[in-house]
DNA sequence: GCTTGACATGTCAGTCCTTACATGTCACTT
DNA sequence: AAGTGACATGTAAGGACTGACATGTCAAGC
């Protein structure tokens, strides 16, 4: 389809290889699993998506399937072509930082709101990277030689930066709320911020904020 | 279709809903901009998502458009039931976790590469890291009022984060370098780690790296 | 014997999202 | 006058992904 068609949109492959190469053959079922758990602060993936993606690899021959008798048990393991690709997927794909996140979107879009519920917000984001870290800290694979563990710290690392992050978003908030009393945000529905807009603003004001 | 219906699956149109509100009327190309740049840390969008995205939203009344007669330009303004969605997604919606970061899979990988190569990917994620924090850190919303400074705060504060998580790992894995000499992870190509797949283990071994 | 719940695998409709294609305007330069 | 490039808006094919539905096995407890 396209002009690349290697190394374009092949994370889930990847993951699913990563993780058969690196636990041994599995089940489908307990790839599921380990998206739940182990490879969870990577990526995600249901059940619905992985069943078809090991039979699609299956007959790509990045995989070889074995069936088990038991409960219909299908194990797949990695072949030495899918070792190779995941590989050589670590080594020349350049990832994309494509950002989509509903957290950052509601840091974002914090401005709209009036002080109070502002800070109720930073709040519940609060306690919610709270449980993640906790979450994460609690495994015992941090420190140990565990598969997940340089993901594993990148996450707490990066969870710790969000919790203060929210601890400083806080602060600020009820700083503005000592003084001035009205909020930053709340002096009107449209404060003149060299707006979207060109059609409204003489030309050369659409540099604010660029990237 | 679901039984939500509400408040899942909306957060392009709350991207656009926020922008419009906090930025005033816009065209659909001012906001694919816009996405470029200022919300890029939060949300990311094509002009082929917005474009019809915005007849939707205009269908459903949460936006006012207006034709503007030079070079088709079609401005839109958030309507007041608009501008209600914003604030009820705001308050009420509990932002998913849900990962699915290029990177952190890298890092998750990282140990089924030996240790030049491991080095190699790290650096090229800590030059990633390094260029993205330095695009982050020259806007000068960051101390000001701009109007996206809370995300951009929590985008700098996770770039240092992924940057000190660089250098740690880096210097894990030039220590190990060190001594030993076999890397980690190149022992073998399958270490007794506690796998996943149940037929091959006895019971009660599969709680390893559980969540 | 029957129920419950974990195990195990799948399909399908519908939405989301990306890539590629398509069209036309306007300002500026050559 | 023709070309270039930013402006501006769309459509369509196809893959990615979610949620709901569907089916059946097996072990443990009542």
């Amino acid at each position: 389809m396209s002009s690349l068609g290697y190394a374009v949109r092949m994370s889930l492959k990847i993951a699913l290889l990563g993780l058969l190469d690196a636990k041994g053959p599995a089940s489908g079922y307990d790839l599921a699993k380990a998206f739940e758990s182990s490879i969870s602060n990577a990526w995600q993936a249901g059940h619905t998506q992985i069943y078809p993606e090991l039979v699609k690899m299956a007959a790509d021959g990045l995989v070889a399937v074995e069936s088990e008798g038991a409960r219909n048990r299908k194990i797949y393991a990695i072949t030495p072509e899918g070792a190779r690709l995941v590989r050589s997927w670590l080594i020349e794909h350049q990832p994309t930082a494509a950002m989509r996140s509903e957290v950052a979107l509601q840091a974002f879009l914090l401005p709209l709101l009036d002080r109070e519920d502002a800070i109720e917000v930073v709040l519940r984001l609060r306690r919610q990277f709270s449980e993640r870290l906790a979450g994460l800290e609690c495994r015992p694979v941090v420190k140990a030689s565990g598969f997940g563990r340089y993901a594993l710290r990148l996450g707490i690392a990066q969870g710790r930066a969000a919790l203060d992050w929210a601890d400083d978003t806080l602060a600020e908030l009820r700083e503005a709320g000592r003084d001035g009393e009205g909020s930053p945000a709340e002096t009107g529905p449209r404060p003149p911020e060299a707006g979207l807009g060109a059609s409204e603003a003489g030309p050369g004001t659409s540099a604010a904020e660029g990237e």
